[in-house]
DNA sequence: TGGTAAACGAGACGGTACGTCACGTCTTCGC
DNA sequence: GCGAAGACGTGACGTACCGTCTCGTTTACCA
């Protein structure tokens, strides 16, 4: 019967959130600063949010998906891993969206729990992507019958999350090595 | 005639720091915890170290590197690497090694400056001994030549980076898939 | 058209506030609080009161004022003051009473407008009754012509709410050494 | 071995306090503002004191009190008690005085205890007083040798708080309508 | 007897102050 | 003269109420 939550006030502190990893790392951002930025009070903040770590975690999965939004479908599997590579790297050009990766890390190396349902959710549209076109790429006889396309995937998420923190993209001789390592690993 | 840095509080300092780490996130360690627990005053501290995370960068240089100890060498190159892949999951299981992982990551999600710097020292070892290795089987003809040390380096650290960040360490079965994937990439 | 006023919130809400002051004192009592033990909505409250205050206001006018209900008029006057003081003495054993009194000086310290108008209103009857007990006194000719009825009911008011104030009732013997000092003092 | 307590700061939250009180009520008065007024932070007044009362219960000792001062002890006993009520009424002009006594009454009110203890140290000068001067005035035989020197000083202090409390000084008139009754009440 | 308008409960909202915690700097004194 | 102890100003924490503002729901009057 009360007011309902006001829609306005939830999507500015996400996006104070957002603009905030902008120009800070996560540890610096607080929740008074939110607060400000957002023109809402503190207490709307604790009213639907536990902590800070929360308020990042539904400002991702509103926003865009660090590097799970370019995610090609080609009939050339090489260059399907190149392109999604390349996307991820051409995103670690962006500052803001390196800091939005780094958030996620920080916060998952401060509360693994809630970190992991993040990278649960972050994690698999890459998981299925990966998953399908290796799938795909099986029944063409391109690879080989065992395997692992949850391991592949977790490998190419852990390298583009390894290059987010250490805030140096993967070279494009890099890429092309790389994946030219891998596909000669799985290929039949 | 000034007394000389006290070696002891040093150690207590550092020592502090790892026992805190054992018990509790990075970002829940305080210096005024530490100085408490290492029976030392705030000044000493700050006197000798600029932040925080110089402290962990200190404990971490003098503790032992995770996943950096075991560096094997025998004449089977497939062994090798499951051994350390193996000897870095096992190092998982204990929660120091993890809780001392993560606040490395949480540092460099942080200060990334700082964060670099130290995976320069941490990753080194593992670096030069897969730069080392493969050379060695390069020589035998078990490798291509094209092969790129350092990204392979890399790639075995971001692994092990993130499996440490979600607390899941790679299964015996999954790190055998992954060192005959590897060495099928690599393979001459 | 519109429905009336409930009647039955605006008992709910007094009673609270009297229910509250037993408890706790006037300044520990909230408007968040008394809407809660009511079960009434914190706007029914702001619809009808300006002010914590002013339901504290409502509730004593409503209530029995505390040393206003006993105002003896026998044919002995050094009786009907020890009756008085008596009277007020006992209220004084009642935490209750004592504290709905606190309330009142604490309002009145706060907002000496207000407490003024309350005042005003509680000390009324004691005045009148002063002034026609004194009366009555002088045409028997027990009382100088020059007695100043409202000084002397100030006087009482003042040391009733002195002693309501510290918690610390009129002893009988105090009472007595009182009432008879103020009878030599207005006696003819 | 640490640093000794800042006097300055002490002196600077007492007299933030007085001038607050000089300003609003006591209920109004806020922690943060001191700070932010004394140029303190909350820390150091959290650090000193236990509560607000307990500040204002501080700058009352220190400063003077408010009708505490003039304890008048002249060879008339009249004129003494007319000269302390008239000083009483003087200093009850002053606004600030006024505020202060409130503050007091406020702080007795909402937490008696400490009111009683601030009550037993602001009005045992005024107790003295009433009893040295009323036992010179008894061996001068001007007085009655059953007269109960603290509820006459009791009387005064409740006469003079009800006063401060309602904001309306005693008259002159009054004053020695009281005085008068006073001493025909206790005279010999 | 059904419409309607105010009063109601519930509670979200932007605020202010609360009392606590840790920060990094400083001052004092003892070893 | 280093180091412990700890006071200081600063500022964020998370909580409690403030007084205002929607929300639907309820209810007494009037047509």
């Amino acid at each position: 019967m009360p007011r309902p939550r006001s829609e306005k006030a939830r999507q500015a502190v996400l996006s104070a959130m957002r603009r905030a990893l902008a120009e800070d790392s996560y540890a610096a951002v607080t929740i008074e600063g939110l607060a400000a930025e957002a023109e809402v009070s503190k207490q709307t903040i604790y009213r639907w949010w536990p902590s800070k770590a929360a308020i990042l975690g539904e400002a991702l999965l509103e926003g865009e998906l660090p590097g799970a939004d370019a995610l090609p479908m080609t009939d050339d599997l090489a260059s399907d891993l190149r392109a999604w590579f390349t996307a991820v790297s051409d995103q670690q050009g962006d500052s803001a969206s390196v800091e939005l990766a780094r958030a996620l890390i920080a916060v998952t190396a401060t509360d693994p729990e809630l970190g992991a349902q993040l990278n649960e959710r972050l994690a698999a549209p890459v998981r299925t992507w990966v998953a399908t076109r290796l799938g795909l790429a099986r029944e063409a006889g391109d690879v080989r019958d065992d395997v692992d396309a949850d391991a592949i995937a977790d490998q190419f998420i852990a390298m583009a999350s390894y290059a987010a923190l250490l805030g140096k993209p993967l070279s494009a001789d890099r890429i092309d090595h790389t994946v030219d390592a891998i596909l000669r690993g799985i290929g039949a």
